[in-house]
DNA sequence: ACGATTTGCGTAACGGTATAACGTGTGCAA
DNA sequence: TTGCACACGTTATACCGTTACGCAAATCGT
């Protein structure tokens, strides 16, 4: 058990803040959001935000959602390592889940290799209504 | 043969020349970037742009890059209908390259149907270094 | 223990990306 | 003819992200 718990790294004050800003919402947030959250806390300038980030990402504790400009808590047991990782991305309710699935990763290694290209990282981003939004 | 061939459609002037930018283009543009290509064309606003791009892509003419916040010509034969799509982008030399792949697209419709998720849209983009960018 | 390097932090200013809100003109259909 | 849909132009503004500067604390090799 206990697969890949994240709080092992130990955090800088800032980064705690983003963190538990992120880990708080439902959805994800962009970066002016956390700031706007964290201006209670001494925060006053987006690098500040992005600084924190940078680091989380770095250290695969968040996403970042490139068709969003946005960034999410991993809440996936499992995304460490090279895992690809899929988003599921609610448009009516703004949630998102995270999937990881070895097919998938299979077939992508072998496009990239297929045209001998070099592949450091994967976005791969669903849009779409999720289950509870159709029924709803 | 003759597979979808874009020229089908008919622009209106501004539509055209944001086109002929990108199809002149090695590499994807930046909206700002076409906004000062067409400058000499009477270009004065980014609306002018945008505008022409939200068309040009709702007609399958042209991509958009989340990753990049840039648009590429479509130059992939076979990009019409629902296929899905995924970039190679290049980091070193900027080029994109279009891939569909059938097995990629079956995969993803498991998954979104495993999640009873209503798939309207996705967003598939590679980083990493091309062929010949790795030899050079 | 010491300086040197690295890392994080704070602030200000800026540049890049995208849209809102307004009004204009044109073509077409009821 | 009137109403509608659509492309267009302009201004202003909102949102996203980085550069450049300086300072302070932690880390490390000697």
């Amino acid at each position: 058990m206990n697969e890949h718990v994240h709080e092992a790294v130990d955090l800088t004050k800032n980064q705690s803040l983003v963190m538990g800003a992120l880990t708080r919402s439902k959805g994800p947030l962009s970066a002016y959001t956390i700031l706007d959250q964290l201006r209670d806390n001494g925060f006053r300038a987006p690098l500040q935000v992005y600084r924190a980030l940078d680091k989380l990402v770095e250290f695969g504790m968040v996403h970042r959602l490139e068709s969003l400009n946005a960034f999410v808590a991993c809440r996936h047991p499992g995304c460490d390592g090279d895992n690809t990782i899929a988003f599921m991305i609610c448009e009516r309710c703004g949630q998102v889940n995270e999937i990881t699935d070895n097919a998938l990763a299979k077939r992508l290694k072998q496009l990239a290799g297929d045209a001998s290209f070099a592949l450091k990282k994967t976005t791969i981003e669903l849009r779409g209504i999720c289950h509870t939004c159709q029924v709803a």
